[in-house]
DNA sequence: CTGAAAGCGCTAACAA
DNA sequence: TTGTTAGCGCTTTCAG
């Protein structure tokens, strides 16, 4: 390994002098800069991440927490997320807490403000107060996608109205002509995906049709999840013409559900999800969602890491993120068509 | 940020007193590390790994070169590997080159032996040359999923045997009486798909079926790839009864082909792929594959990689991975059934 | 414009 | 068993 000082020595300056330069701080003069270039070149020197890290008292490194990175949804995030890292020089270590608090507690007490001066927390199912305490000691953190931009978690967060998403979904169904509409909540009632569902439910209210606790089923946030939700629901309530669900995957697996009881999307039941990942375009028949600006928020998040390390923002601020749009696919149309 | 030296000072004793108790090296006074533990608790120490990193001269990160984490292959991977970094208390850094080699290249310079001692890379386009130059300085380099145990690369690498993951395949499509196979790889001819396709071609000519050109189709490794190809071959050759795949991804997209041109899987057309992600136990119908060993590889590069680093292995260590075994679903059936 | 010196927080000999 | 002394490789005042 090649070290600043030898460069200094090879091209008879200091190493205060190389690493002016290095980092372009001016003051070198051109010939010196010059020598000093040809040195860091024959010798192939790299900088000392670690070191210099201690050295500055930051590291380059951004923490990214995550229930599982296996989760399709995630993957898409990370990679935006990484890339917004990388052009502003961090690297992006991921943390998978597998749905354990004690494993998201481990990783912020190990990490935090020493391996990584920023942590980005999407959906980890983490302790609130860990993530404060985490805050306390001089960790930036932010919320990636904080499902109520109308009730701010005190903490940094990037918002996105998954509440109107809920909704958009909820009038296009109902645009189509239909009433008896399941829902399929890919999580707890108290869960992530709750502003989701009442988004949902507010919209049908509004249209005066009547929505039922019967006509709608919490499960868990998979395809396998919303393919055993829907079987039962589509089971005790056949007159359903579509289904709304909280997220793709279990959208996809309702999809299935309904093939295997012999009935067609879209003409005998329509589909919808939110959040529009890669595979809601690849599905057959393409699923019907509402998009999610994924690339935005995770680029936003970054960001606002960003400024909260630097010290340009501070305290407990909420960005919102561009609102969610509605994807005509082909897994929804007309209730009409129906054949009962 | 409580540091080492704050925690002596109300311990009364030395920061490597203090270093020695956090650490177990023994030899520390029941009394004292009483006390020492004591300060720890009540300070809230942390121990900066930054700082701990460069005065051991390593880093406590693996990095995982990847092409794109969006790829649901890798995901898994991914977890898997950072479930066994984190094992040995190691954190796993994501780099997606997203199939550019000067990305790629650039994050070896930067991080390799720098922020992080070893480098697991996984498909990630990357130059040999670019990695030998990483192993010369010094960093730890293991392939993650090398596809010709037979042709080690003269570099670190935990083998899969995909040639013998296509002879799977093939067996399985000719045990079913399938005589016209059409074949889609998800690579270029020269390609990392390549053994895995030789696998099927050998397979065939041993049981005296021609395979020729014109029943193969080149594409991308992806949903998308596979639906183009499978539709064209499909069309140009319809007497083919059954499609192999050299992934899971191209796979999928062959059925959604099928079910376009009105072939019903696996009646009218069996389809199977190699890998085994998630999705192919949840497509519909749920897919015939090879399943590859992604946890053992994961687990055993990791553990390879460390053995590398703490210089307990040497060399260009290749290691076998579990053999691929075929995984029947419901997308593969008997020839006899076609309808045609 | 360049050098000297101090220090980031921790570990690792070696002494005491 | 504990303390002392040096660094790890780099950045950053502050002099010259």
């Amino acid at each position: 390994m090649t070290t600043l000082t030898e460069v200094a020595k090879l091209a008879g300056v200091t190493a205060a002098t190389v690493s002016n330069v290095l980092r372009n701080r001016g003051k070198v003069g051109v010939a010196t800069r010059q020598r000093v270039l040809e040195a860091v070149d024959t010798l192939g020197y790299r900088p000392h991440l670690t070191a210099r890290a201690l050295a500055e008292g930051s590291a380059p490194t951004l923490a990214l927490m995550v229930s599982s990175i296996a989760n399709p949804f995630y993957p898409e995030f990370a990679l935006a997320a990484e890339r917004a890292a990388r052009q502003s020089g961090r690297f992006l270590i991921v943390c998978n807490t597998n749905e354990d608090p004690a494993i998201g507690r481990a990783y912020l007490e190990q990490i935090a403000g020493t391996l990584s001066e920023g942590v980005l927390v999407m959906n980890a199912n983490l302790d609130f107060d860990d993530l404060r305490k985490t805050q306390a000691r001089g960790t930036a953190v932010v919320l990636c996608m904080w499902e109520r931009p109308d009730a701010p978690p005190g903490m940094p967060c990037i918002a996105v109205d998954f509440f109107a998403a809920g909704a958009l979904a909820a009038r296009h169904l109902l645009d189509l002509g239909h009433k008896r509409i399941g829902a399929i909540i890919g999580s707890q009632a108290d869960g992530v995906h709750a502003a989701r569902y009442e988004g949902f439910c507010a919209t049908l209210r509004e249209a005066g049709i009547a929505h039922v606790p019967a006509e709608a089923r919490f499960t868990r946030d998979s395809i396998q999840g919303g393919y055993e939700a829907a079987t039962e629901l589509l089971t005790a309530l056949p007159e359903v013409t579509a289904i709304f669900a909280t997220n793709d995957l279990p959208a996809l697996g309702a999809m299935h559900a309904a093939a295997d009881l012999g009935r067609k999307v879209p003409e005998d039941l329509s589909v919808i999800g939110i959040t529009d990942i890669q595979l809601a375009r690849e599905s057959r028949p393409a699923l019907s969602t509402v998009a999610v600006p994924t690339e935005a928020a995770a680029t936003m998040a970054v960001r606002l890491l960003r400024a909260l390390i630097d010290g340009s923002a501070v305290g407990a601020l909420m960005q919102v993120a561009p609102a969610p749009e509605l994807v005509v696919r082909a897994s929804t149309g007309s209730a009409r068509n129906r054949r009962s």
